[in-house]
DNA sequence: CGGAATATGGAAAAATAATCTACCTATTCT
DNA sequence: AGAATAGGTAGATTATTTTTCCATATTCCG
């Protein structure tokens, strides 16, 4: 379980992670050593999974985030991880899902510009065989944030 | 530009960016000062946004991802701005994107379960009256990554 | 109830890392 | 040749993390 005070401080990590420890503990109203101790125990608890440095996606050239949705009609377990396999070795590719529904798969990914979309789609569809494959594209990226709510967090997490 | 050391070194940060600058340094081939005076322009630049930590959705009670496919009939400015106002206030909502084609937008919500999806949901379309809402649920996180790739950063950007 | 065990908070010191400066060298470009 | 760029070393300074030691509640049994 999750106090309040381990509340504030995710709250704090997961907009800014280069705060010193006293710094947040003067902004939850708790001194240093405790504070720390609180951060350990959530990076040994895995709450906290790791620190990561966020970059501009226009400054290092991936502008364009397509939404690529898959319909399969192969549901071996051979296929399965040849597609898992193949998607992790697309850098491209920052999300991805399987979903109930229509819909058998769904891809986040981000290029440069739609002709390296078109670049990246025949290199996915050369790797693996699919059935059904349709692609929407984002003109405007108006929110995205790693921070997840906590709101959720005080209360007991189903097993 | 981006030069090979610059995106060594952000390839490392996306990563972890707790390590220090010593130790990139000599991953990297590098001694600290100029290792360092790099990570510094790369700041100032803003091609690192900034660093956060990353926490584990299961463990703060959001294991559920949710995607809302919605199209809207009205197009004013107004109800626009109201629009993105009222998703910036719910923290479920973390990614939000104008889309091409037949979807008007597209989120990405995160929830504990379907039963808090369906408060969500009521909660949004009595915020703001929207044409057709649609959701469609994942059943797995198969990848997400926060890294970019790098490789389309070596070539000169579109301005 | 008394008291051990546990959890939590705090102060201060020790260890580590970041930051910044100065100066030197090699390479490239003009 | 001279300017500009990038890397290197060394050292001083500051900032931060991590550890140690101690105090105070709170809980849980016998």
């Amino acid at each position: 379980m999750l106090d309040r005070m381990d509340r504030k401080i995710l709250d704090i990590l997961q907009k800014d992670c280069t705060l010193p420890v006293a710094e947040i503990g003067k902004q939850i109203g708790l001194s240093t050593t405790p504070c720390w101790r609180r951060i350990q125990k959530l990076e040994e608890q895995g709450v906290i999974e790791r620190r990561v440095a966020l970059l501009d996606p226009k400054k290092v050239n991936v502008g364009v985030t397509v939404f690529v949705s898959i319909t399969t009609s192969n549901h071996t377990k051979e296929w399965l991880e040849r597609f898992h396999a193949a998607l992790e070795d697309f850098p491209e590719v920052v999300e991805f899902y399987r979903m109930s529904g229509q819909i058998d798969y769904l891809l986040r990914v981000v290029v440069p510009d739609i002709e390296r979309y078109d670049t990246f789609y025949k290199r996915l569809i050369s790797k693996i065989e699919l059935y059904d494959v349709s692609s929407a594209f984002a003109m405007e990226q108006i929110k995205f944030t790693t921070a997840l709510p906590l709101d959720y967090a005080a209360e007991e997490r189903r097993p």
